[in-house]
DNA sequence: CTGGGTGTACTGATTCGCTTCATACAGTTG
DNA sequence: CAACTGTATGAAGCGAATCAGTACACCCAG
């Protein structure tokens, strides 16, 4: 489901709140799926079951998932991520197409990469 | 010319490499234009030189300066940057489009942004 | 030529965040 | 009840980041 890398400076539980926010960007994850559990995740990926929380509640606190005691932690519904999300986003959207059109990338390059992920939910 | 956020989690090099490369890319420096030597920018920013440095030799990697011992460090242009920045750049550009479509975010917004960037150079 | 500027290199000490390990509690479910 | 779930806490170790100090070689204006 995610793979670590240990030779990444980004911490692990960073690795995997980036992963599964993107598997459920991507659609890899459906809204409303479960997911693993805390322990169980933790040890297919062989590390502490703390370090898997900690990404959990990351999630939650963005709005890409809700855990519920007890039960478990399921993926969200779009609309429910937070705004601040957005915000970050769309600054980073901005200053890696400006880098990208810096380096000489034509505007029209861009404009149909973006095109392209319409919908399909690959990347 | 650059601000430090003691709060953030980023190392500092980091931030001044950024900020930095936000400088060139968004033309605030100019190919070939002399940058602060890293004494007087360590003093500048109240940290330590190795700390500016450090920022400086990662940059002169990136192919985004170029560094002549005894004389100083200078803005390079847009053509000697490392192909790897480029690859890194598009990957994070195609997950940061995806991400923002998934929070819908419409389509025409993100291509008007786009084509709001070319030639402008601000962000 | 000399002095002050430049980039670069190395060492040691310290601080701080990340991660692990262990344990515990409370809720849900079959 | 038993086994699962999320959640909480504290102690400990480790490694990256930063600082401080010192040093060398280079360039250039005076």
């Amino acid at each position: 489901m995610l793979n670590l890398d240990y030779r990444d400076a980004r911490p692990l539980y960073e690795q995997v709140k980036d992963g599964l926010r993107r598997l459920i960007v991507t659609g890899a994850i459906q809204e409303g799926e479960k997911l693993p559990s805390v322990r169980s995740m933790a040890s297919a990926l062989a590390i502490n079951p703390n370090t898997i929380q900690r990404a959990y509640e990351a999630l939650e606190a963005e709005g890409y998932i809700s855990s519920e005691p007890g039960k478990g932690s399921f993926a969200a519904a779009n609309n429910g991520v937070d705004t601040g999300r957005r915000e970050e986003l769309f600054q980073r959207f901005d200053q890696t197409a400006s880098e990208l059109l810096f380096l000489g990338v034509p505007l029209e390059t861009l404009l149909t990469r973006v095109r392209a992920l319409e919908g399909g939910d690959q990347v």
